[in-house]
DNA sequence: CATCAACCTGATCA
DNA sequence: ATGATCAGGTTGA
């Protein structure tokens, strides 16, 4: 199935892969991984092909959503643009974690305080470091200080407090509904309607999920006239594009950043 | 429900 | 160069 590396990886949705040359370097279930990309062909090490059409959800029919909502003037032609951008099956707790350091920083602050975090507690190799398990950050969590995350430090040690103690039941949160998942997300620490939407998409299996960030709010007001509250621009992008909300939201987020 | 100031701090702007 | 403003929001009132 269709796939562009440089779109998927690039677009904003994850926050650790790194482009070296022509290879897309990143780690997943605590492996480094390495990609490389020749038109169609790509060329996968440190991941199993299964593990690698698990990631990048080579099981969403991409054709079918572009006919689905290729109905829409703008993602008509972001379709075309950006061809092969797919949205992620992220870890939920990197995924979380990630998110809760991301509120109300820029995209370069928020690399920035993600790869202090990775190596001050994670698992080195060859130079690269995992993202810590809520173990290891609990371990040493007094050094969090060192890293520069400002209030958010505080709403990331509790995150993994409660991981830890496995009081966040993942499986759970994929299983139910849109609707309740964000209803449960929101009462954790640092997770607010935003992240909530963002944990929903890229982690947790509800594609009808649509984050609006700054910059999606003033996309939105400016291809379709949506302004509000969040839950109204929230509400009327999921009523306009349905169940895949999450890839619309993923194209125009893209497109708007460029 | 909607609104709003306060919040850490590195980037970016003027 | 340097002070103001902004940045993929959340919280509590």
């Amino acid at each position: 199935m269709i796939l562009d590396l440089d779109h998927t990886l690039g677009c904003g949705q994850v926050f650790r892969w790194r482009k070296e040359g022509d290879e897309w370097k990143g780690v997943v279930d605590g492996r480094m991984v390495t990609l490389r990309q020749t038109g169609e062909r790509i060329d996968v090490s440190g991941m199993s092909e299964e593990r690698f059409a698990i990631y990048f959800r080579q099981d969403d029919d991409l054709k079918a959503i572009y006919e689905e909502l290729g109905g829409d003037e703008h993602l008509s032609s972001y379709f075309k643009r950006y061809q092969g951008l797919r949205l992620v099956r992220q870890d939920p707790w990197e995924c979380m974690a990630s998110y809760v350091l991301a509120t109300n920083a820029n995209i370069p602050r928020i690399q920035g305080m993600i790869e202090k975090v990775c190596r001050t507690f994670g698992t080195e190799m060859d130079g690269f470091y995992a993202f810590p398990t809520p173990g290891q950050l609990l371990d040493r969590c007094e050094r969090s200080e060192s890293c520069g995350l400002g209030y958010r430090s505080k709403r990331f040690i509790e995150m993994a407090r409660l991981v830890q103690r496995e009081e966040v039941d993942f499986s759970g949160l994929m299983s139910m509904g849109y609707e309740e998942c964000v209803q449960e997300l929101v009462r954790l620490p640092g997770i607010g309607p935003k992240v909530a939407d963002c944990v929903s998409v890229f982690s947790l299996e509800h594609l009808e999920a649509f984050p609006v960030d700054v910059r999606i709010r003033k996309a939105m007001a400016e291809l379709y006239g949506m302004e509000g509250s969040y839950r109204t621009v929230n509400r009327l992008s999921r009523e306009k594009f349905g169940r895949w909300a999450g890839y619309a939201q993923e194209y125009i987020y893209y497109a708007y950043g460029r």
